[in-house]
DNA sequence: GAAACTATCTTGTATATACAAGATAAACTT
DNA sequence: AAGTTTATCTTGTATATACAAGATAGTTTC
């Protein structure tokens, strides 16, 4: 069967009702939502400016500044003469999935262990808590979790909890790592960032981590938000002997 | 002295003279010029969108998506019913996008220059020629070489180039850059894969970098495929005081 | 048949106009 | 003096209109 281009439109008129959100980016959900749902597929063509125009009864500069800016994202592909495809999906970077270490183990069909050094609640903004330049004056918890694979330490783990999200964070199983189950319960991420840094650890932390005092370490700083909220930071400290970033971009 | 709104418009509105570049994009590059060259300094209110529109002679939409699309590029800070601010800058890069050194130094503003310690030709596996466990028995080029940013060394690379695939990857212009765009050129690359790890440089390697002996370094391992035929292959080194990896993901 | 032209589709940009909404300082009221 | 209103600045969005420019299919011309 040929998919028509009204059929194609069927459903996008009505996910764009009125809701909070501007018109383009209404506009821009719908499309997404096809695209993610599959029922636009990858090098398919979408709908002209026109015709969406005439579907969703919006001007064309509202539909091209949604088209535009999915272009921007890598969404979408446009090509002035010929029309708007859907862009292959990008495969980023494995970097952005590794938020749970324990999964990371367990993968490796090794065991994961994870030890409590310290927790506490306080009262501090997460800037003080990290440095990472965020400011809320919220009460947060305080965790240092020092990770093992096969018993060997592997990954030191500051984190800092938005204690107004997540108010039971310290009532959590940390040797299982229910933490992080708990933390995407109560405020599932919607956005992260990360910054990647080569760093020699302090005496301590190379303790804790059972290395020799020259060994340089890759440190993970994480900010994750949900809905425009800081949920949680967290310093990720590990040895480069057991510890590695893989990435794959492109191909399949 | 008290910068007036028309003394920082000066130059402004000259050099979005007539090119074959659209309006928005003049705009976005006049504005960017003043920022890279200091005179717009960080967290400096820039022009409203009137006044722009008043000194350029365009349109208020054409100056607002300039604007818009320099907010989206992390360049400005704009904030509803104050004004349009100069962001701090960043001086990280951006991990899921494809590494160029010097598309990336340029988007900072600042200048960037290569230079080549040793390029040979010759006869060997990719296997021997880098570490990363490949099998491929053509010729290939070895190359060495130093990337500055602003006159500091900030990164070594040391790429290993299938020379059947690229036979004129030596006849690039290094210090301009030349060899990613050829490399590109030649075998676009369809599939790739980096390994991330913090090191301690050589001695050879700190006196290239003109680091201490003690500073750790990030160091990424990256191969990259045109339709299943390994391209190249680079181990790039960066000091940790110069480089860091970004990484953001979710949200818009 | 081949080349040139044309109609018509597409996206890309530029403009004027309009109103909404956030922020702020001055003016006003109590 | 303290709170309220108002005027006015800012950015944010939505629209209609217009023309430019790339692509393509069909038509005409030679």
């Amino acid at each position: 069967m040929i998919e028509t281009t009204s059929s194609m439109m069927n459903k996008l008129s009505q996910s764009i009702e009125d809701s909070p959100a501007p018109i383009y980016a209404r506009v821009k959900q719908a499309i997404c939502l096809k695209i993610n749902s599959g029922e636009w597929q990858a090098n398919q063509r979408v709908p002209s400016e026109s015709e969406m125009v005439k579907a969703l009864g919006v001007s064309r500069m509202t539909v091209n500044r949604a088209l535009r800016e999915l272009t921007d994202e890598g969404i979408l592909i446009r090509q002035q003469g010929v029309g708007t495809f859907v862009a292959k999906k990008k495969t980023h970077s494995a970097l952005s999935e590794i938020h749970n270490i324990a999964d990371e183990i367990a993968q490796r069909g090794n065991q994961h262990r994870a030890e409590l050094i310290e927790i506490i609640r306080t009262n501090a903004s997460m800037e003080e808590a990290i440095n990472l330049s965020v400011r809320t004056n919220h009460t947060i918890f305080r965790a240092t979790i020092v990770h093992f694979e096969n018993e060997l330490p592997i990954q030191i783990e500051e984190r800092v909890v938005n204690a107004t999200l997540a108010p039971d964070y310290d009532k959590q199983d940390f040797q299982q790592n229910e933490t992080y189950d708990y933390l995407m319960k109560v405020a599932p991420m919607t956005e992260g960032e990360h910054l990647v840094e080569a760093v020699m650890p302090s005496a301590y932390e190379c303790k804790l981590l059972q290395i020799e005092a020259n060994e340089p370490c890759l440190q993970i700083k994480r900010r994750t938000w949900c809905d425009d909220q800081l949920v949680t930071t967290a310093r990720l400290l590990s040895p480069s002997s057991r510890f590695q970033l893989f990435g794959h971009f492109g191909g399949k």
